[in-house]
DNA sequence: TCAATAGTGTCTCTTAGACAATATTGA
DNA sequence: TCAATATTGTCTAAGAGACACTATTGA
């Protein structure tokens, strides 16, 4: 398989993040086939013409592969081109992004061949291609959203309480958030719905909030 | 030339803003080939792996054959893709966009057997493909920017005043800024160098200003 | 009671927004 | 002087940041 001088090869790749034990994670896949050759990589694959009807279409037959779960979030991230990325020759690698609750990384498949690993983002191993430079752009993605105060709350198990969603977002950020801030946006936030629901626990029990039907992580108001 | 079933057409389409009259503009192409002939559409073309380094140079080359100035700014927005987007089978467009200087719009190559238009963005004639959305989300990248402090430098004159500034941003947003608050803001700007220079003209002379030397339209602080 | 966590309150400081006031020029 | 534009100041309100305080639970 390798790309002539008239038709660049276009590939597809996914950084899927998912927040475990308050730690941002990204899925990595060792590749098993020249090139790059037992390299760690981010998931992807050849589009498919005649099976993908966009690219978008291509990143979830690719994901589905992978991930027994069907994802709300996939988003574009950016294109990333040229003769010498990848050694079959010019290509063109469109990158996506999605994120996937914690309490659903059991859907990760271990059946495949693939040896697949859920690895911290800040102890990422050198990976093949320009990948790197791909987790980067995708993190500064998902970054500048919440930082922007854009609640990531595709990465919470359906109820969850205020504490887990600050964490998650200080996960993302690698920052701690101050509560009493963090808890004060809230209030005005369509986009959570408080529920008459209790944690237990040791301690004082913490209300269950849920995600509003239909939320998106996205800007609000688009300009 | 049309794409197989294997090999999807690879182009790159360009929106190239500028700001004239207070008002954004667009440059526009009209079609003198099948597909969408007649229409009105963005300047783009198809990659030449042989001749392009990766999609940017791709953009620039393409550029290069309409405007005779170098641009600056170029940027990536996002790409488009699919099966029905283009008569000619399964394409991909990636788009960028571009900023030109007012003052250079004379620039943009007359020689040309194609017929060439800045359309203001308000009154924007329907477009061949899908270049409306693709102008829509260059809009929202550009905009985005200023709505959030990043001044549109790369579309001044070197040297500019305030107001003009102003001006440019209340263009790009379609809206008006306060100009009390736009300057204040503009005190702790380290992008814009004041000089010693003033405008003449009937009334009070407008101080003069330039954009620090490598200066972009780009996020300080990247997350 | 205590430890631990949930949740609220309070103070200061910065910034945005609206609008008024002052400054400078040529006619 | 006046009209027109440049530039600065002032008041208020909203929000961010830091940190202290109160509340509730099980042990």
């Amino acid at each position: 398989m390798t790309s002539d001088i008239l038709n660049p090869l276009v590939v597809i790749d996914i950084a899927l993040f998912t927040v475990q034990e308050e730690k941002l994670k990204l899925l990595l896949v060792k590749r098993s086939n020249t090139p790059e050759k037992g390299k760690w990589a981010l998931p992807g694959g050849i589009l498919i013409p005649s099976k993908d009807s966009d690219l978008e279409g291509a990143a979830r037959r690719i994901l589905k592969s992978k991930i027994s779960v069907h994802l709300q979030h996939l988003e574009q991230v950016c294109s990333f081109s040229g003769k010498h990325r990848d050694p079959r020759g010019w290509s063109i690698s469109t990158l996506y992004y999605a994120l996937l609750p914690a309490d659903q990384i059991h859907a990760v498949m271990n059946e495949s061949v693939e040896d697949l690993q859920w690895q911290e983002i800040q102890s990422c191993p050198q990976l093949a291609f320009d990948h790197e430079l791909q987790v980067k752009k995708a993190l500064q993605v998902v970054r500048r959203k919440v930082a922007s105060h854009i609640l990531p709350l595709h990465l919470m198990r359906k109820k969850f309480t205020l504490t887990e969603l600050q964490k998650c977002c200080e996960a993302i950020l690698d920052q701690t958030l101050d509560k009493s801030v963090f808890r004060r946006r809230l209030k005005n936030n369509l986009e959570i719905i408080e529920l008459d629901e209790y944690e237990g626990g040791a301690q004082r029990p913490a209300r269950f909030y849920m995600a509003r039907k239909g939320f998106e992580f996205n800007y609000q108001e688009e300009i």
